[in-house]
RNA sequence: GUCUCAGUAGCUCAGCUGGAUAGAGCAAUGCCCUUCUAAGGCAUCGGUCGCAGGUUCGAAUCCUGCCUGGGACGCCA
């Protein structure tokens, strides 16, 4: 409630010894107790008076038209608002601003480059991937709301010696008719064959890293080779964010850094943060920190020598305010390494980088491993997903007109959504059965809220003017939520936290089927106008927090 | 071993910039479709907030120690 606070602050400051600021105002934990609420120990000490006799004192002599009543109870001045006020004015504020409600301008047009999703070449596209790629996405679409330019960029990961490793045991024991009629399978089985074989036998690293020598050394069968992988796995990722409805501004992963790393080793040289160990060149770090290694004994480059160059490349290229890398939990001490050699060259901008982690996808409590072909494949799992959207759709509403869409919107949703609603540092325990679950906290519950809620609309036809004369408890707890959406919004964006939005949508769905199931909209009553009103603005609010976390609002379903 | 993240109801989680009786969803049980989409609503059941100290008028929330689990820890990314 910022403008809600904002006004009872202005009311409460006179009364209080301290400077007061939002955070002490706090909404009670039952709704009975009032809709603000001051806490008055803090005064107790300068004041010199209990809490007790202090939330009595104001509670006495607040008299402002925003406010209906202030009890006292037990040290604290619980507020109940004028509530036909207060939803005129929100509903008012909400139907004229429209999408924009809870958008600000805030980050100036600042560019904010995202680094998200970065599944690798011949390899597919994992859960894991999911994770990074929803929620950059989310991410994306919260800064732009806030008024931030985002470009999201997909560090496809085609360059490292995982490639000498492909490239090896192709030659040994692949064949090209296999790969054309099912590229990733195919190179998915030999990528795991070589890492069985190479555990017997230790040459056949020493061969992989050979191989990758030769690539990035320009050698033309395994540039060849290299690109043909390329292109049939950027077709089947193509397919899957198709399904997903991402898109990217730049597509520039490892292997465009290849012939870039030069100018960044001499400028680690002519600083002198070079130095050579075991062969390596590495540069040493503070603070207990492992040194970051820069180049192989070999002479071939590492991912942190392509993620220096990367960043430099992204802030001559973008001058970013702010530079986000959404990547696993486990690549902390990679980004705590990469960004203290940044500073150490003198870069102040190393600064804007952050890190974006998040947990890993468990199975049986353990990390899945590409490496022994311990991965669930993210198209299975959408797909399933989309398909029992469309079995319910055809039991509960077999009349639905584009079904496909609407099932695909819902099937997508509820993926999107389970992964969204949670703080993303957790560990998840992969669990189709909750993925796929359409009741309760889910995408497909809020999705279904707004449909409802459009079915009223649709019936009532158009809107009229509306005037609000009483608020019962089913329609003020709605407006209540509804006025917090900017609130959240701003949270979210703060924290770059699309869990936040996820559980206000929770709320405001919760909230709104419980006024549904409770007040009959459609009537001869005066108040069909309002609550019509009110219907809107849950549309405008679910959606548009639909929207940020990359979630499609169909209004039938 | 060092660093790091986590431990809240049977399960999955929210709350963690300290504030009132710790909240949801799932599961279980019982109601509600001759009122706007039952992918819904209403109700019941369910908790030593990992353990032990400390700070505070007040701790799930902050500090310290311990226990348990995940992850990371130079030539992978």
């Amino acid at each position: 409630m910022l403008t809600l606070k904002k006004t009872l602050l202005e009311v409460l400051q006179p009364f209080s010894p301290l400077p007061l600021d939002g955070n002490m105002i706090e909404r009670p934990v039952h709704a009975h107790l009032g809709d603000l609420a001051l806490p008055c120990f803090p005064f107790a000490k300068a004041l010199r008076k209990s809490p007790i006799a202090i939330a009595e004192e104001i509670a006495a002599a607040v008299d402002h038209p925003l406010i209906h009543r202030a009890e006292a109870q037990s040290g604290y001045v619980n507020f109940f608002l004028e509530r036909s006020v207060v939803t005129a004015s929100l509903l008012h504020t909400i139907l004229g601003q429209s999408s924009t409600y809870g958008s600000s301008d805030r980050g100036n047009g600042g560019v904010v480059t995202i680094d998200l999703s970065s599944p690798n070449i011949a390899k597919p596209f994992s859960m894991g991937h999911l994770r990074s790629t929803v929620i950059g996405n989310a991410i994306a679409l919260l800064v732009e709301k806030c008024g931030y330019k985002p470009v999201k960029i997909n560090y496809i990961g085609d360059w490292g010696t995982q490639f000498g490793k492909l490239l090896t045991a192709y030659r040994k024991w692949g064949n090209e008719a296999e790969v054309k009629k099912a590229p990733i399978a195919t190179l998915l089985q030999l990528y795991i064959r070589f890492h069985e074989k190479a555990e017997l036998d230790a040459t056949l690293n020493d061969e992989a890293r050979a191989a990758f020598k030769a690539l990035e050394d320009g050698d033309s069968s395994a540039r060849a080779l290299w690109e043909w992988f390329k292109m049939e796995s950027l077709k089947e990722f193509q397919r899957i964010y198709d399904l997903l409805g991402v898109t990217f501004d730049s597509y520039n992963g490892e292997a465009y850094y290849n012939d870039k790393m030069g100018p960044i080793i001499e400028e680690l040289t002519e600083k002198g943060l070079l130095v050579e160990s075991d062969g390596a060149l590495v540069v040493e770090l503070e603070d207990g920190l492992p040194p970051c290694l820069i180049k192989k004994s070999d002479g071939a480059t590492l991912y942190a020598t392509r993620d220096l160059t990367a960043a430099l490349d992204r802030k001559t290229t973008y001058d970013f305010v702010k530079s986000l890398y959404v990547v696993g939990n486990e690549q902390s001490l990679h980004f705590t390494q990469f960004k203290k050699v940044l500073g150490k060259m003198g870069h102040a901008w190393s600064a804007d980088i952050q890190h974006i982690p998040f947990g890993l996808l468990l199975k049986d409590g353990k990390k899945m491993s590409t490496r022994k072909g311990k991965i669930v494949l993210l198209e299975e799992v959408l797909n399933e997903a989309i398909a029992l959207a469309q079995s319910t759709i055809e039991t509960k509403n077999p009349d639905l007109a584009n079904k496909k869409d609407v099932a695909q919107a819902i099937g997508v949703g509820a993926i999107i959504f389970s992964d969204l609603k949670q703080h993303r540092r957790h560990d998840i325990e992969f669990n189709l059965a909750s993925m796929l679950q359409t009741e309760g906290e889910t995408g497909p519950y809020v999705q279904y809220a707004n449909a409802r809620a459009h079915s009223v609309l649709r019936k009532a036809g158009s809107m009229r003017a509306f005037t609000v004369s009483e608020v019962n408890d089913f329609e003020w707890a709605v407006v209540k939520l509804l006025e917090q959406f900017p609130d959240a919004v701003k949270r979210a964006a703060d924290e770059l936290d699309s869990s936040i939005i996820a559980k206000y949508a929770v709320d405001v769905a919760q909230s709104f089927n419980s006024f549904y199931g409770n007040v009959q909209v459609l009537s001869d009553s005066e108040d069909q106008s309002y609550r019509l009103a009110l219907v809107h603005c849950v549309t405008i609010v679910l959606e548009e927090s639909l929207r940020l976390l990359g979630m499609k609002s169909p209004r039938e379903m």
